[in-house]
DNA sequence: AAATTTCTTTATAAAATCTTTACACCAATT
DNA sequence: AATTGGTGTAAAGATTTTATAAAGAAATTT
């Protein structure tokens, strides 16, 4: 049976060896990053099946690599902060984090809310990659497949992509899409939506004037499926 | 759509005042338990989607009623306690609690991991969807399904049947359902009516010329069953 | 700084949807 | 048998929404 692989990312080093040990004693694997960029490039190389995340990094926001980590990292993501403002911990709370404790922890407790983050997870299949027949997104490696061929997506139309694809089944209102990808205040600028959906098409669609994947659902929005 | 609904277990009535106020402004149904045993009773016959459990009860300890919930309850059970020793947090988490908060804690700290532990479950699917033999209409997808087909429905068409089934067994006067779609001014049409019902029909029932779900009730308006 | 790519905007054609008109049908009444 | 009021269906026209190309602006790369 395969360890549980832990992502520490914190640039303190006594914290770094104190859970290393605390870790690897209570049989976890234990990688270890202390930049935020580190952090990213470490968890979509090994994608490990948990992060330790402190809010405190050298080179970013620990919040901007949180929400970064999310946007394709579905295991849990446990923030360890020395920041104890309500503000902080709902902000995280919300942008996708599984639970926060405020530094200094105590190692026992973190062992056990470890324990249930991944009790948590165990049950539903967590996927890095999404597949519709001859369609393939992978969110770790950021690509887009076409009968196995990586397709060429300016980073809107992955956006869009992606979007659309997580939530597949789904019709999504012109709103909600403009909102997610150009952000709130181009929320009428429908005509963007319908350029980019036409660029996705040409490249994703086998046959473009008579989309599989992308449909309008005419007044409302487009669904994936 | 059903609201969440979260069962609070806790002996101090101010606590559940606050916890009460707190709760129902943010759109959560609230049930209310003083003691272990009504806390047990209530979770079994109303299956809320969440438990908020004190430790501190009058008849029997907390962790007890958390083993004792956790048998059979599967949904997240977070505790609320004065109790801040690591033991007591540990030995919680590893019995069942989803999560766990030292009294006294913050309101939007609280709220915000209810969040999380409702986004790990999932708890949606089920409220959100009609079924009526064949036919199956799904509220946040915003499909309707004949026979696990999707059906193409235009906007209105869409918005008429969604009326219609959410009224499912009363007859909706033609007056009340063109005030609802096409908004009041439009009263009168009653032409636009049998038209979109007629285009409805079509698509939903097998039989068009011999409607089963859509019947009509002349000189008063449309039911759906 | 030039070249390339990507994004935004405009214009227009095409498609889908909505509204309106016309007429057939049915049942109850005259 | 003709009239009446309510209903269903088809289809034409009007309107709205969408698709696509293409040009200009902005950002990025070389």
């Amino acid at each position: 049976m395969n360890r549980i692989e832990i992502l520490i990312i914190d640039d303190e080093p006594q914290i770094q060896k104190l859970l290393q040990i605390n870790l690897e004693s209570n049989g976890y694997k234990v990688l270890q990053a202390s930049t935020g960029k580190e952090g990213i490039l470490l968890a979509a190389n090994h994608a490990p099946d948990l992060i330790l995340l402190d809010l405190g990094l050298p080179d970013q926001s620990g919040q901007h690599v949180l929400k970064e980590l999310r946007t394709w990292f579905l295991k849990p993501i446990l923030i360890l902060s020395v920041l104890d403002q309500e503000n902080d911990i709902v902000t995280a709370l919300d942008s996708g984090a599984t639970d926060y404790l405020t530094k200094p922890f105590r190692t026992g407790e973190l062992l056990a809310r470890i324990r249930v983050a991944i009790r948590n997870t165990d049950v539903k299949t967590v996927e890095n990659q999404l597949v519709f027949d001859d369609l393939e997104i992978d969110f770790v490696a950021r690509t887009v497949k076409r009968s196995d061929e990586i397709l060429k997506l300016t980073a809107t139309e992955y956006n869009l992509c992606c979007l659309l694809a997580k939530n597949h089944g789904k019709v999504l209102t012109h709103n909600y899409i403009l909102k997610e990808i150009w952000g709130v205040g181009h929320q009428t600028e429908n005509q963007y939506l319908r350029v980019f959906v036409g660029t996705l098409r040409k490249k994703i669609e086998a046959f473009p004037n008579q989309p599989k994947h992308i449909v309008t659902e005419s007044g409302v929005g487009y669904r994936f499926q």
